[in-house]
DNA sequence: GCTATTGTTCGAATAATATCGAACTATCGA
DNA sequence: TCGATAGTTCGATATTATTCGAACAATAGC
C-alpha cells in the first residue's frame, strides 16, 4: 500500500487543525494517541465501520496532526505533537488538558 | 433588541469553540477583538454582508467565545477570555499567538 | 497461490454550513 | 413621527461533511 502524503508542519493551518480536532471522534482518537502513543487504526475504531474511520484519519493527517506509516497490513498513527508544538505552541496541551466529559465509546453502544 | 443567550461558561464544549474558531472569518473577528478589547459588529464586518456576519457572531457567542451586549442600537461585542481561560486554561492565548499569514481583508475584494 | 487481516476508495444518501438579499425590528435624533 | 442607523431573521441556494456498505488493494502466513 503506498505512503501517505503527510504535510510539511511549516504549511499546515491553524483553521485545518481547529476544525479537524472540532469533531468528537477525531478528537478522542488524538486523546487515545496522547495517552498511548501511537496505535493502529483497529486499536482506535471503537466499533464504528472501518471506512468512516478511514475518513478521520484522513481528515487528522491533511490537517498535520497525526502521522501514519506502514506496519505490514497495519497502519500505525502516530500524533506529530513535537512538530505543532514549533508552529502552534501550547496548543495542543492547552485541548489535551481539557478532561472530555462525554465518552465517544460510550455513545456508539 | 432582545438580549442575547450566552452560555454558562461550564457549559461551553471544547469542540463548539474549536469548531466556531476553524473559520477565518470568525478568527478574524476574535483577534480583532483580542487587539481592540471591544468592538461593535459594524467595525467586525469588513465590507461584508451584515446578514454574513451576523450568522457568524452567532456561532461565536453561542460557542462562548465573545459576548454581546447593547448599546443603543448598536451591539458591542468582547472575547470572553477570562471565563474561557478558566475552563480551557492556554487555548486563547495559544490560538491567538498564532500570527495570522493571510489577511480576511485581503481576499475579501 | 489461497485466505485472512487491515485498511482504503468509491458512491450515494443525508445532514450541516455558508452565503447573502430582502424584509423586519429597535433605537436614536431631529 | 420620520428618517437614518445597526443588526437580526428568514428563506433559498450552494457547498461541504459525514456516514457507511461494497468493492478493492496490500501484506502475512501457510
Amino acid at each position: 500500500m503506498r505512503e501517505y502524503r503527510h504535510p510539511q508542519i511549516t504549511e499546515v493551518q491553524l483553521e485545518s487543525v481547529l476544525y479537524a480536532l472540532s469533531d468528537p471522534i477525531r478528537l478522542s482518537i488524538v486523546r487515545q494517541l496522547a495517552r498511548e502513543g501511537e496505535a493502529t487504526c483497529a486499536a482506535l475504531e471503537n466499533g464504528r465501520p472501518k471506512s468512516s474511520m478511514s475518513h478521520h484519519f484522513r481528515v487528522l493527517r491533511e490537517a498535520g496532526i497525526i502521522k501514519t506509516r506502514n506496519d505490514g497490513t497495519s497502519r500505525i498513527n502516530e500524533l506529530r505533537d513535537d512538530e505543532l508544538a514549533e508552529v502552534f505552541p501550547g496548543l495542543l496541551p492547552a485541548i489535551l488538558a481539557v478532561r472530555s466529559k462525554n465518552n465517544v465509546a460510550e455513545w456508539t453502544s
